[in-house]
DNA sequence: AAAATATTTAAGTATTTGCTTAAATACGTA
DNA sequence: TACGTATTTAAGCAAATACTTAAATATTTT
């Protein structure tokens, strides 16, 4: 892929260009890492299961697995994608394992929650 | 899919199981409406252009091409998918379409743009 | 130690995604 | 009308995703 500037339109500022691609560079640490965030959040059944777990406290696999109607495997290997992810921890209590939320959630996460409302407004 | 519960844990409390199905069901909307909004979000190409969609008010495929130094049919094609999404809109100015962020954007949109923070913070 | 339960991991597969290249469409200008 | 530029669309393909089933681990109970 070549660096040069392709775009001829007369009213294309290159210093604008410059600029932003300065600025993305600056930001690529977290441009990358809130990508990572929302890709795991941008699937249904793990922002199900980060509702779930914001709104439960905790909850372990089999209990989500029941609540979403999948296999076991299945929710498992969600939970691992976001516990790979850094957004919860497990707990264990005898075979059981209960995953919750990390304390330190993200504003991204809570504005997401916040934003999660049922159909019907109770009067 | 059985829609019977599998969790035999003595802990397993059917009640709050029960009432989180419930709960997810009055949402199933709004999570599925979110799961797609971030799913546009978690790819780094797209959130770059919406990052700079936000910082520059608008740019035409040409000027993202060129600021991400990707070909411009890739560009167009993520453009689609977040055009689809209802999220930003275009203004033609003879062969060239300028897009911008809807005015409406969500409250979610605008958390993560304030999440997107340079690496060096400037004393 | 063997059996039962909770969970994870691995292997296989169909679908989706994100690019590439080539062709089509839209608009302005010679 | 023909040509050039901006953009989109289509077709093809490699890689990633999300499930399935089967096997492996971990823990408790018998």
């Amino acid at each position: 892929m070549k660096l040069e500037i392709t775009c001829t339109r007369a009213e294309a500022n290159h210093k604008q260009l410059l600029n932003c691609m300065s600025t993305l560079n600056s930001m690529d640490v977290s441009l990358e890492k809130t990508s990572k965030l929302l890709s795991i959040a941008g699937n249904e059944v793990r922002l199900k299961i980060l509702f779930l777990l914001n709104m439960e406290n905790e909850l372990c696999p089999c209990d989500l697995a029941d609540i979403l109607k999948m296999s076991v495997p299945a929710i498992s290997q969600h939970i691992r994608k976001i516990k790979d992810a850094g957004i919860i921890t497990a707990r264990r209590e005898g075979q059981t394992l209960y995953y919750s939320l990390n304390e330190d959630k993200t504003d991204i996460l809570n504005s997401i929650f916040k934003s999660i409302k049922p159909k019907i407004k109770i009067a």
